[in-house]
DNA sequence: TTGCTTGTATCTCTAGACGATACTATCAAT
DNA sequence: ATTGATAGTATCGTCTAGAGATACAAGCAA
């Protein structure tokens, strides 16, 4: 009986983009504090609290109080002297959380291993996340810049070889929106930020089943990555194998090294998860 | 002129415990967010709200509104067929700020590589927290158990040998009293639980300058550990370094690996941070 | 089909968050 | 030392945004 035809309109024009919204039940104390928290961990050294003001759009007042909870549960703590916030050992209770509870993780450490083992070069697993990839295994074997150890590191999707392997297996009309809506800024002096030729290297890439980046994320390294696709063909992950361009050239990576990415990705995806 | 007497009793009985606590800064609303964070990362499945509700104690509604304004915001995502909620790769973000942050990590790292690269064993970086150590740094060398390859996880201090490295560069009583608050549940069968047991092991890590644990934290496996000091002796973190027992006896460890990982730990200290 | 459970939507009321402001501490410049 | 600028801390009245009861819908099992 109480079937509102607006309601439907509001459906119509909505659903498609918004999964959800500003909706009645959007709390927004939540979304300030967890800002707040977010524009705290942006800065590498720790900020007080005008500036995590200035930095989140809050008032001062508003800034104190989210800053003071956050701190009072420890997701933050003050330096006494200065006064100052930085993020605490804390968080990484989530991320730890995250990881265990991800089983293509816990699936393909494994095999991540073994590839470390017989190629004694990096080693890394990567997602899709919106229009990034995030690192969530990083096997190092010799000494690394320190950005290439750390978990939870996020870089543009587009010019990352795990990312254009992974965007290979999407629908092509589907990869290229996403390159579009990329912010293609440049990372080094390699980067291929022009959307025509970054979709040559993906088609490349569906051709061969794995993707090469040669210093297009960092200089001096040169990285092939293969795609681990579901039963489904949607792509869930990519296995990376990282070196240094002084070592190895392109052609060298394409022969030896590539079918080890592609032979763990198989052997991942075929553990079915 | 509006000096209250009754503000001075309540500060003068509550300020000696109290660094923080139910003050009205306080904002409730963030704290009940939070906990339905936390609530959703406790379980390796995902939840529904009034399963989270439940394990919050919040009302369904209240539950209803943190999970869908924290799934808006990107740290939850919904399993649009079960309705259900489990973190979501963002969180990642955080745990990668913090291990920018620290200096101590960015200093460690190569130093730690370099002690992997020569022991050909899992190394390990932890930090104290509260009555845990977290690893913040995990460098394995062959297959290692899942659970001991994750950044972030967290053992009881008083059971593991970094735990005990850091505790005997502590003032005594301060150690005595880490291990007393413990809730000192064994985690295997060798677990030494018993409070005075544990303090004949943190004086022996004392005079040794390193602790072992055989078996103690997780069955198979020994872990030799030795303290990172500051200037002023206060331990920073511990410098892990695991293998199977099945390879190695304790006098083995004793000998060749305790010798490393205080050279190391050693390095570390001195790269001053 | 019925009944139970769990997720979703709506509404009213008031607790509690907001934000202006005043106070205090710190530091630099003169 | 004195002054002034900057940044952190504390207080309080107002009113909105969030609490929580409830009704509704959807899924599942018997």
């Amino acid at each position: 009986m109480v079937k509102h035809a607006l309601n439907d309109d509001a459906a119509a024009s909505s659903g498609v983009v918004a999964p959800e919204k500003a909706n009645a039940l959007f709390v927004g104390s939540l979304e300030r504090g967890l800002a707040v928290l977010e524009a705290v961990a942006t800065e590498r050294r720790d900020v007080g609290v005008t500036e995590i003001a200035a930095k989140t759009g809050l008032d001062k007042s508003a800034a104190q109080r989210f800053a003071f909870t956050l701190q009072s549960l420890g997701y933050l703590e003050k330096n006494p002297s200065t006064r100052r916030f930085k993020l605490s050992r804390r968080v990484l209770g989530l991320a730890h959380s995250y990881l265990r509870s991800d089983p293509l993780i816990e699936l393909a450490t494994p095999y991540l291993s073994d590839l470390r083992q017989s190629c004694q070069k990096r080693v890394d697993l990567s997602l899709l996340d919106g229009l990034d990839i995030v690192y969530v295994v990083r096997l190092q074997s010799q000494r690394e810049a320190f950005g290439a150890t750390i978990v939870g590191r996020r870089i543009p999707a587009f010019c990352s070889s795990g990312g254009r392997a992974m965007l290979s297996r999407l629908p092509e009309a589907e990869a290229r929106a996403l390159v579009e809506h990329s912010p293609r800024t440049p990372l080094t002096p390699y980067t291929i930020t022009d959307v025509e030729a970054v979709m040559v290297e993906i088609a490349r890439a569906r051709r061969d089943g794995f993707a090469i980046c040669a210093q297009e994320a960092l200089t001096g390294e040169i990285v092939v990555a293969a795609p681990i696709v579901d039963l489904n063909g949607v792509p869930r992950g990519a296995v990376h194998i990282a070196m240094s361009i002084a070592d190895h050239n392109q052609d060298e990576v394409r022969a030896r090294f590539a079918p080890m990415a592609v032979a763990t990705a198989r052997l991942i995806a075929g553990g079915g998860y």
